[in-house]
DNA sequence: GAAAGCAGGGAAAACAATTTCCGGCACGCT
DNA sequence: AGCGTGCCGGAAATTGTTTTCCCTGCTTTC
């Protein structure tokens, strides 16, 4: 009833070509001056064996597992696939496997993962979580790096890659203004989300560059497309008119587009909509679809790996690395051609 | 600059508390007649040079990793990740860890993983996917059990946990009918999709046995927001009146709810609609919150990691695993009170 | 009082692979 | 003939941990 076999080692190998473990290995690994002849026999052996060498054992001498650990901070899900899935690709192509970790928002849960992938000696550590907000370190002089995707330590001394906000707001602005919108308007998450903060900052900032300021201060709430419904009713029982809504994220510009139209204003014609994260399921579910602003977490993920790579190499870099946001233009801002 | 210890062997350990590697050994892992002073001894020893037990030379030993494979077939996604979560829960407890490889619709890739993972010396595989369509085997005779999550092996010899989705399309006619709907449409993915079709064929079936009928022949499109708003013009168009929707997910049930409200029909009143997923983006965006069916992913992940560790532990289960599927009821189906 | 039993702990084998060192052997050169 | 020099390939050390076996005293029992 299935898997009779055990696994093979070397010594089979070995044994059915008919030199020594030594030798066996120097064949597979292409080491050593063998005739050609005998590295074959070998290679054939193996084959045929389907030997696998233990990685287990061979770490134990090289020092090295090719391995790292992930670890979600919080629990696994929309923003950490992509950098999961970026991490994996850049780690990949160097023949690395990764340990996956989901922290649940729990530090006790967090610290024993830290345990066991320590003991089970990966090369390094990549740290994740839903928010950018900073968090506290993992743990200081671990013996082995560690880098920090789309969240970030609190501490400057780690190594943290993460998603260059506010340029990513600054470019949802320009292209507003770029379009000739000048009367915007900001809903978006809860202030006390960071990335809600720095967003908000950052396209007031790109707005009074210009001479001009939102339209009301920014307005405050959650991420959700209820939010944005809710907050288009506070737009509308507003006094001041306004030609754009620049939203804390895709789902927060769904819920104003739907609210906008249940209103009778035409988007874009009437107001433009940008939305934050690129999130296709709300960007291509909208009608018109969303412009949005991408954050490139697979990019970021990428980056987030490559660094770990070369830190396990033995050229850290320390502190914080923005990495750039990049706008993409959908019906949401542009009016079709009549 | 940072990390400047190596790893600690039980070697340094024994050698701070004064004894052998192998009364270390006995010491931590509580084996052996040992004093017990003895032991805090070196238990402190340990503590102090924050020694880990090299997991790779321990199961060289032991010939166990405490450790999984998980293959997502094609890429990893919005259904593998609970599956993922439930599996990594029922194997935490175990204390094991997962390795987490992404084929992305890839066979070589996917067999490079399966190599891979071999000679990482997993204890078992989980295969899962984007889909519920039967594939192929990742291989005959593999040294390890694998168990397939939520995707199916098309070889019965294989262990395979999938959704009940027959009983959980049933369950979706049930609930209609027991709210007075006898009008019932469906409208669904692409026709090649499994999923699609044993829905469709299971929803028909309940109401066939019902003596009832479907309002009109399943339509099969995609399984987009998009689909669902095209499928109520078909709907529309057609001379036959409908009472209530059965949508083959929630972005389908979402954009007919949108398309209905659009034209003027109100859900539930008019129409009584329910989903497939229970995807909470889907079901709590839409307006109406929907009534859809979950196929508990979590708990068929959480099933097939347990599945596997019997597996491992000698007592395999082959063939197909059902996992039951739930319905949640919300506004989408229930005319609030007036 | 001697044998037996037991607690405590050390030495060494085993696990699977890599790598270093070393020893034949054939060949060429002086 | 003798010596050096490559080429092949084997023996053994190494890596970190567990486990088995064994030795040394000490206590207990007849």
């Amino acid at each position: 009833m299935g898997r009779p076999e055990r696994h093979a080692t070397i010594a089979d190998v070995a044994a059915l070509a008919g030199v020594s473990v030594g030798t066996a290995s120097k064949a597979l690994n292409g080491r050593g001056s063998l005739r050609e002849e005998t590295r074959t026999r070998v290679r054939e052996a193996a084959r045929q064996l389907s030997f696998q060498a233990n990685a287990g054992a061979r770490s134990l001498h090289s020092g090295r597992t090719y391995t790292v650990g992930m670890i979600t901070t919080d629990t696994i899900g929309r923003f950490s696939i992509p950098v999961l899935m970026g991490a994996e690709d850049a780690l990949g192509a160097g023949e690395m496997s990764i340990f996956l970790c989901d922290g649940r928002d729990d530090p006790i849960r967090e610290q024993y993962y830290v345990k066991t992938l320590l003991s089970r000696r990966v090369d390094g550590i990549i740290v994740t979580g839903r928010r950018t907000e900073a968090r506290m370190s993992i743990g200081r002089d671990l013996p082995v790096p560690v880098v920090y995707a789309f969240i970030s330590s609190s501490d400057p001394q780690d190594c943290s890659v993460v998603p260059d906000e506010e340029s990513g707001a600054r470019k949802a602005v320009e292209h507003l203004l770029a379009v000739g919108r000048t009367r915007i308007a900001h809903v978006t998450g809860p202030e006390h989300h960071n990335s809600a903060r720095v967003r908000a900052a950052a396209a007031l900032d790109r707005l009074t560059g210009e001479g001009l300021d939102l339209v009301a201060p920014p307005l405050f709430g959650g991420w959700s497309e209820a939010w944005g419904r809710q907050a288009v009713g506070i737009l509308l029982a507003g006094r001041t008119e306004f030609d754009a809504v620049f939203c804390g994220s895709d789902q927060i510009a769904r819920g104003v587009s739907d609210a906008l139209r249940a209103a009778g204003r035409r988007v874009p014609q009437d107001v433009a909509l940008v939305g934050f994260d690129n999130w296709d399921v709300m960007t291509e579910g909208a009608q018109p679809p969303l412009t949005s602003v991408d954050m490139d977490l697979e990019g970021l993920g990428r980056s987030a790996a490559e660094r770990l790579l070369a830190a396990i190499n033995g050229t850290a870099s320390p502190g914080r690395h923005p990495h750039p946001c990049r706008l993409v233009v959908r019906g949401s801002t542009i009016v079709p051609p009549a």
